[in-house]
DNA sequence: TCCCGATTAAATCAATTGGATAATATGCTT
DNA sequence: AAGCATATTATCCAATTGATTTAATCGGGA
């Protein structure tokens, strides 16, 4: 388990203002979505006196967005391809449940231990309220290991006629940001004790109900 | 199959502006969320020349959106009671995809025929950008119908621990408004030939992976 | 120490926002 | 036809938005 490299959001040499309003942006936005934050509301959260620094720092708040989304996107892929490097390279037939790990853990502790993620709510929000800015954010070039992940799943679903492997994709596709947002949403609520959320078994467990999705039988 | 009342929304014995405005809203939040969407383009949508229009009929901006939740929620819920009481009421032990098809369908068919459904999309969104906004307006009183259905479903995981029948429920919840929002935008994407997710195919093929997910096998 | 680039702060701008008002139009009843 | 409630239109308004501009401040190297 958890072969994943622990690379994380906000480790790189940003300047700190940089580092603060990306954190401070991204949990708004997790939050509230795009539309619901101002570009004033960011620089106060982030300690700032000054709601011009957004302009100054990122050009524009679209800018901030598009490098948020590519921040998390190119983390996760990175994640991903290796993962899927080191499974694919082991010389055997890898299992169901392994290749759905590398659909799952590399979306999670995308932040430095003990911040609040954010990063699937803000995903999700924006690519439905903005799916063409989305997608141009993401050019083609940050879901690779996703494509990757999509096609093994396909092929472990060989045996089930086309249209059924595509729906069950779109299926396991939607399961997967509603899940790891309301996961989200869970733990940043910090009212009440997320003790089950926070321990990875409960990833185990989704993990499982999502093999479950794809071993399912065929449709009669 | 299809044992649901047809009633609809919009079938109501509005003035033409109100449903106008109604269905414009609804069709615009659904596509950008309430806060990437104006009470002017909103009038315009619904053939106003003037914004005031919002104001008028509905008090604000937030009323109408509380009014919209309202609307669907309160029809989802008397299908949803309706089809559970002849159910329950047929004197037999109700199979898992009976109580799951009562989860899906309805909520699927809001729109009178031939228009565009927005329900899903708009309640996911609403929902997580403004779930407390979102919960008042339910009161607690325009989800029973899914309640008890959760609690049938509770019933069918009897012999998992109680835990794992949380951690499924959730999971199932988010499943459904994943795959019900992802089916309406593809629905609404008429650049495509969405041939495929306007029959009821593919929901009942969603129906049986969510049974798959409650019959998985219990964590090791 | 002095200078200069980088950053922050403060003030300003045009455009947009939701809401409110007043004037006009419409339709129904009497 | 007149009266009246309802609905629409056309403005207006204060507040907010993202962005820009203009100081003030900081920090390090010559």
């Amino acid at each position: 388990m958890q072969a994943f490299p622990m690379v994380r959001l906000h480790e790189k040499s940003e300047s700190d203002a940089v580092d603060a309003l990306k954190r401070a942006a991204l949990k708004l936005f997790a939050e509230r979505g795009v539309d619901g934050v101002t570009v004033r509301e960011i620089a106060a959260a982030a300690g700032q006196k000054n709601h011009g620094a957004v302009g100054y720092h990122f050009g524009s708040k679209a800018e901030l967005i598009r490098i948020l989304v590519v921040d998390g996107a190119s983390l996760i892929d990175v994640r991903r391809n290796e993962a899927l490097d080191a499974l694919l390279g082991a010389g055997r037939q890898p299992d169901l449940e392994e290749i759905i790990r590398i659909l799952v853990y590399p979306s999670i502790d995308l932040a430095p231990p003990g911040e609040e993620e954010c990063y699937n709510r803000f995903v999700v929000l924006f690519s439905m309220a903005h799916r063409d800015l989305f997608m141009s954010a993401l050019e083609d070039r940050w879901n690779t290991g996703y494509q990757r992940c999509i096609e093994l799943l396909r092929g472990a679903m060989a045996h089930l006629p086309k249209r059924d492997q595509t729906e069950r994709i779109v299926f396991i596709e939607a399961y997967l940001g509603g899940v790891l947002s309301a996961r989200e949403t869970r733990l940043a609520d910090s009212s009440r004790a997320h003790s089950t959320w926070s321990n990875s078994r409960i990833l185990e467990h989704f993990v499982q109900t999502i093999a479950a999705i794809v071993r399912a039988p065929a449709m009669t």
